[in-house]
DNA sequence: TTACTAATATATCGATCGGTACAAATATAG
DNA sequence: CTATATTTGTACCGATCGATATATTAGTAA
């Protein structure tokens, strides 16, 4: 059975990333309606708005469906355990890196940027799911780290948690970077530096 | 000759304070008139706040200068040149991540903090002095290691901009964890291990 | 006192915020 | 065709935004 009833003239899908766009740039509080509507689909008013995504809030949850199914799956491999502590680590910092610098989108990284974005007190509900992220990505870091020492391939003298600082603040920090117009090649080369510190507090070259 | 007209019933000074933990706590935009006037000497009027201050803008550019001169010096000794780069850098990263954990302001640092925080066209302006301080920043931790390499600390392999931005991305950082929750002696934990980055590129260690 | 100055309180400005009522329009189902 | 379902366009809701007009109050200067 098809579709009843008046068919939208717009794309769901399409003005969904439109909208991720728009939040990504802004931020979630300064998106305004306005905006969204002009936005969307080429242009929508705010019955359609409202009719095909219920509201601002439950627009922007799934937006941040979108976006972390999409973009940020970069810290995918901080959960493969198919790889070295150490390959997890790069890995996901140099997509990181890579993805924050794309041009066919916002700059910097939406859980990253996303704190400040939503602040008023009606929208803390909105940010909670930017620091679930967040912290999901924090405790891969530390599993990967204290991996990494069960297997020997870093002394127990790391601090899982102090290391893992390291490199989520240094990934964090990457947002602004990118916003703040750094080339990407040297945020590449940045991970290729603080990678070195991995290397330096090796036990062994040909661990695992 | 002392004041004129009726004095005023708050303390300016105090009130620029008051202003500046709002501002810090929930960014530019999202501070709003009514937060200020209730958050500023006690509860003050509309009138008032504009006599004053002139306007929300100004405010926060007082505000901003307040902090530049008080919380924001935390990365003065970059440009201390009676210091070795090494301390240098390392006494910013650890004055920065105490300030961002004290307890008698909001967390993390403004400068990092109001990228996402004048996010709509008309405050682009707000933004502006923000990204100054941190190219200002950005450029005297390029110095310090250009003159690590110039003194034979550091090899002249060493790209100053990548390795620059290795502690600027973990600077900038700090602030999401310090919001986060992240207590003070992980992140200075964190700013020891990645100090022992510059310690493996090294290239005698007892350099200048 | 009288003149002057500046901060105060009340009340309000136009613009925009997120969100809706209502009815016309456009599709399917029978 | 009629009935039903859903989106559309127009017009508008109360609340809040940053900012002001007006008049009163509290101080100094002469």
């Amino acid at each position: 059975m098809a579709q009843m009833g008046r068919p939208r003239t717009f794309d769901r899908d399409v003005a969904i990333t439109q909208a991720l766009h728009l939040f990504w740039e802004h931020g979630y509080d300064a998106t305004s309606l306005s905006q969204l509507k002009a936005g969307m689909g080429g242009g929508i008013t705010a019955p359609s708005f409202y009719a095909a995504f219920g509201s601002k809030q439950s627009l922007f949850n799934e937006v941040m469906e979108r976006y972390l199914s999409t973009h940020g799956r970069v810290t995918d491999s901080l959960f493969d355990a198919t790889l070295t502590p150490r390959d997890a680590i790069e890995l996901t910092l140099r997509r990181s890196a890579k993805m924050q610098c794309e041009t066919d989108h916002p700059k910097g990284c939406l859980v990253s940027l996303g704190l400040m974005s939503a602040c008023t007190d009606e929208s803390k509900a909105i940010s909670e799911p930017l620091a679930k992220a967040r912290n999901m990505n924090r405790a891969g870091l530390v599993a990967c780290i204290e991996r990494a020492i069960a297997g020997g391939e870093l002394p127990d003298t790391v601090i899982p948690e102090a290391f893992a600082a390291v490199f989520d603040s240094f990934m964090l920090g990457l947002s602004t970077l990118a916003r703040d117009g750094v080339q990407h090649a040297t945020l590449d080369a940045a991970v290729t530096q603080v990678m070195g510190l991995w290397d330096s507090l090796r036990l062994n070259a040909d661990a695992q």
